[in-house]
DNA sequence: TATTGTTCAATTGGATCCAATTGAACACTT
DNA sequence: AAGTGTTCAATTGGATCCAATTGAACAATA
């Protein structure tokens, strides 16, 4: 079967290898209960991990052609992804994955720079004890996890329970989705801070002003924490993108 | 043709007329591209401005043969409604409006209160004269409009003209559709606060604070006006629910 | 009678077919 | 040769048909 993606603009100007579908595909399976559904999630997570880079032109028939359904999933999965504005979709033009870049990101630091201390705020004072020794495992797992997905993965499940009792599921919805486009640029602020001292300081620091339910503090950390990731992808970019001519 | 929910469950419990979505079509016609644009843009009007209200079911071929279309560009439009949470998709069950409430609007509110100060404050500095002339024409037009949704759109219109410069697509967006889905709770917030006085004098301070390009100011404003209407409808959905056993 | 199993109409999910649009290569005019 | 009009393959948009699921009414059993 042919692989997707063979040569797209972007995975040629990246110059990585072009990854197969089937990879994807083949993971995890949670059992599906709709044919979208499996092509939505499974085209969520190739975007979103990075494995279909920015760019990347999606065909109807060669998606369907792969996900071995009908073109019809594949439009609704597409509709999807358009609401949550990870491909762009003109009309007789088709869909293309949203493209990456130095202004997306500090696009997408201004909106979590918004949403999650208004989160966390909201959240802390309904923290139980159990609630923190779950972040203080999640912080745990991170020590020692070298995979970048799933490093996103613990990155994000700690920073969810702490927002986690805000009681508010609109704001936790946009926290959350705005979190995993973020999982777009991991990579980059990885080779941006490196890899072992990841704001592991941060988070002790901000779980132990959760700990004492000092919203004030915590607040001043996690923003700090937000603004000094914003500031290494800046450095980063505008060293990267100063190379190129 | 048969009218649409003539006989939902919402129309009734609420008591208002069933409108007929015929109006929602005949309206501004703006020469839509697809029917799934079409469909799709008609429904969230219509759900937005509560002419189709809260747990209305929605089902495929009804809309389809009152839109004079068939299924398909019905279900690629129900699957960007359900990406914008305006309704609720259940496999193989059907669509249904999401429903309305006062956790609800808490939740909206806490949104735009994180939202809505971070967009100013990007946006603020970089205001021209021109900008806060266009917001001053939008005040004065707000002082004699009666219409509702046109109150809706006054008002949408002043607060993005204000936010217009921050710069980051992604938080303006999402401004944008979470003050467009506040207008289901425009009557509400009306009933609570009246006609008149709606905010203007907060509306004319904050252009002020903007003129004099007062950051601090001008997010205090805007603060408190968000936090006003949030407390004003607290108060209302609590006296109105508390009669109801 | 309460409970469980079963049938069946209503509705959605998915596949296939046809129509409309795009854009790029080609021919044509000036 | 530059620009303009035209044809046509590739691709998407839309319609129709069939399959799968749901749940509610009904029947059977303990």
């Amino acid at each position: 079967m042919a692989t997707l993606l063979p040569d797209s603009p972007a995975a040629m100007t990246a110059g990585t290898a072009a990854p197969a579908l089937e990879t994807l595909i083949a993971k995890g399976k949670p059992r599906y209960r709709t044919a979208t559904e499996f092509v939505e999630a499974t085209l969520r997570d190739g975007i979103l991990s990075g494995q279909i880079p920015g760019g990347t032109p999606l065909r109807q028939e060669d998606l369907a052609h792969q996900f071995g359904v009908s073109r019809m999933p594949v439009r609704e999965a597409l509709r999807q992804l358009e609401a949550q504005a990870l491909i762009d979709f003109a009309p007789h033009k088709g869909a293309v994955v949203t493209t990456i870049s130095a202004a997306d990101a500090a696009d997408l630091f201004a909106v979590r720079l918004a949403l999650e201390p208004a989160a966390l705020r909201l959240s802390l004072p309904h923290l139980t004890p159990e609630d923190l020794l779950r972040a203080a495992d999640s912080i745990a797992d991170m020590d020692g996890e070298r995979d970048l997905n799933r490093m996103g993965d613990l990155n994000r499940q700690f920073h969810m329970t702490l927002y986690f009792r805000a009681n508010s599921p609109r704001l936790l919805a946009l926290v959350e989705q705005h979190m995993a486009v973020f999982d777009r640029y991991l990579r980059f602020e990885l080779a941006a801070l490196g890899w072992d001292h990841l704001k592991q300081d941060d988070h002790r620091a901000l779980l132990d002003a959760c700990h004492d339910k000092d919203i004030p503090r915590a607040e001043t950390i996690l923003t700090d924490h937000l603004r000094y990731a914003d500031q290494a992808l800046r450095t980063f970019f505008a060293k990267r993108d100063g190379q190129i001519p």
